[in-house]
RNA sequence: GCCUUGGUGGUGUAGGGGCUAUCAUGCAGGCCUGUCGAGCCUGCGACUCGGGUUCAAAUCCCGGCCAAGGCGCCA
């Protein structure tokens, strides 16, 4: 049997009460953690999304009736409960609820399928299967109020800068764009596939004179690699500037990571606590390493990297133990890069790309784009794609399409870069990957 | 997709041809008025699936499924 909520509602969260409430009725409404049954004295940890408070129950003090509810009540029950704030040493944190009244909400199956104390250890793959109740350890929820705040503090700073946030459609037509796998999807009577990245979008609308646009939306790759740093469902900050070139894209993306990383600093103390993680605010500007450089630096390692590659996975690491924090890599060459990257003006070889690592983790990659119409689809065909297919895109060159840059930026694994997170799942909350297609 | 390792109560594990299958946590019941990883007592609950070898398979072999880690792939 379980109660109403009729017309009772939460006053504080659990963090909020504090010896200075002392005296005073509170409302708390949450979930039972543990429960302490010492036969004449129960203590019942209640937990709410920003804490646990202890509601302590003597049987002399309270009436028999309640003191009996208050004995049933199981882990994991949803309850309500009003009562006076006590000041004890002996309780955590120094306060605690001696309760008047209770409302059991809903109750609990038992046992858990995970163990929301975390006293005992659970897989990640246990831990998703029941993500609802893995969320409801602080550990976890921690994550997730710090990839909330990066998100708001990314689009704080891109308002005050004078950007526009933008939506680009996930539903496309053209599989024509070459590179990663799309996945395929039934459009009415036709084929269509899933976004994987609003690039072609972005651009367009460089020549609508918006000149400032960003987009935080997700991209769906149909890959099958199965690593702790990929996914097939990604969030993805795309960013894109007119009359701009690389170097102010590096520029502006430098100064959003610099200005996410205070600000989770500033505001989220008690998440990295959580995490026991000891956050550095990294110093603006970020190094610039020359791809011939990052050849070099490789195979001094011992680890074969041959120029006009892309970086292995070996690479990769070798990189990530010379260069400590965040890094540029630019000057890459024009051939592994996109057709839509500018080669470099000097020599055309080296491409106006660079790309944002973390250590061995590629965070964002960037450029400045061709904005001639001529050169674009001279790259289209040199990369083997067929210019015809992006006849829509292309048009938006011919009437005054202004120089451009920007980037795009993997939200969960700037979230990794942050938090220090070595499995992209951990920052996801319902990861879409290889195997995993629920929940 | 490839390689390696693994799959034992709800969760996390020990064991590794014949066991009553280990431990912790959990769950159920009981005791206990200051717990805070509460404690104590009693009980409950498991060998991934299919085939093979063998007198005997949770254990060895083959295959499937699932997972962990690594790599490839990732304009």
């Amino acid at each position: 049997m379980t109660d109403s909520l009729e017309n009772w509602r939460r006053t504080h969260y659990s963090n909020e009460v504090k010896k200075e409430l002392k005296g005073e009725k509170v409302l708390l409404m949450g979930w039972i953690h543990e429960m302490r049954d010492l036969g004449g004295i129960i203590f019942v940890l209640l937990r709410d999304r920003d804490g646990i408070i202890q509601i302590t129950v003597p049987s002399k003090k309270v009436s028999p009736e309640l003191f009996e509810e208050i004995k049933k009540l199981k882990k994991e029950a949803v309850i309500a409960v009003k009562g006076d704030v006590q000041e004890s040493p002996k309780a955590p944190n120094g306060v605690e609820i001696i309760p008047e009244e209770i409302k059991l909400l809903n109750e609990s199956e038992l046992p858990l399928p995970l163990d929301t104390t975390g006293n005992t250890h659970a897989e990640i793959d246990t831990r998703l299967d029941s993500r609802f109740l893995d969320l409801r350890k602080f550990d976890v929820s921690a994550i997730f109020k710090i990839k909330s705040r990066i998100f708001h503090s990314i689009r704080k700073f891109l308002n005050e800068r004078g950007y526009i946030e933008i939506n680009t459609p996930k539903l496309v037509a053209s599989a024509t764009e070459g590179g990663t796998e799309l996945f395929p999807i039934t459009y009415f009577e036709r084929e269509a596939f899933l976004g994987q990245s609003p690039q072609l979008y972005k651009q367009m609308m460089m020549a609508s004179g918006f000149d400032k646009v960003f987009e935080i939306a997700p991209i769906f790759r149909a890959e099958e690699h199965d690593t702790l740093r990929h996914l097939n469902e990604a969030t993805s900050i795309d960013l894109e500037t007119a009359f701009t070139d690389h170097e102010d894209s590096m520029k502006i993306l430098e100064e959003l990571i610099h200005r996410a990383i205070q600000d989770v600093a500033d505001e989220c103390k008690e998440e990295l606590e959580t995490l026991g993680v000891d956050l550095k605010v990294p110093e603006i500007p970020f190094p610039r390493v020359d791809y011939d450089e990052v050849v070099e630096i490789v195979n001094s390692k011992g680890v074969l990297m041959r120029y006009g590659e892309d970086l292995s996975r070996a690479a990769e690491k070798v990189m990530g133990e010379v260069m400590d924090g965040y890094y540029f890599i630019t000057g890459w060459p024009t051939a592994i890069k996109p057709f839509y990257v500018m080669p470099g003006f000097e020599n055309p070889e080296k491409s106006c790309a660079f790309d944002l690592m973390y250590r061995d983790l590629e965070i964002s990659s960037g450029a400045m784009r061709i904005h001639s119409y001529d050169l674009l689809v001279q790259q289209m065909k040199e990369k083997g794609l067929n210019p015809a297919s992006f006849e829509r895109y292309l048009q938006a060159f011919k009437y005054g399409m202004p120089p451009h840059s920007g980037w795009g930026v993997g939200a969960e694994r700037l979230t990794m870069s942050v938090i220090g997170a070595k499995n992209i799942r951990e920052t996801v909350l319902f990861p879409r990957d290889r195997r995993r297609l629920t929940p």
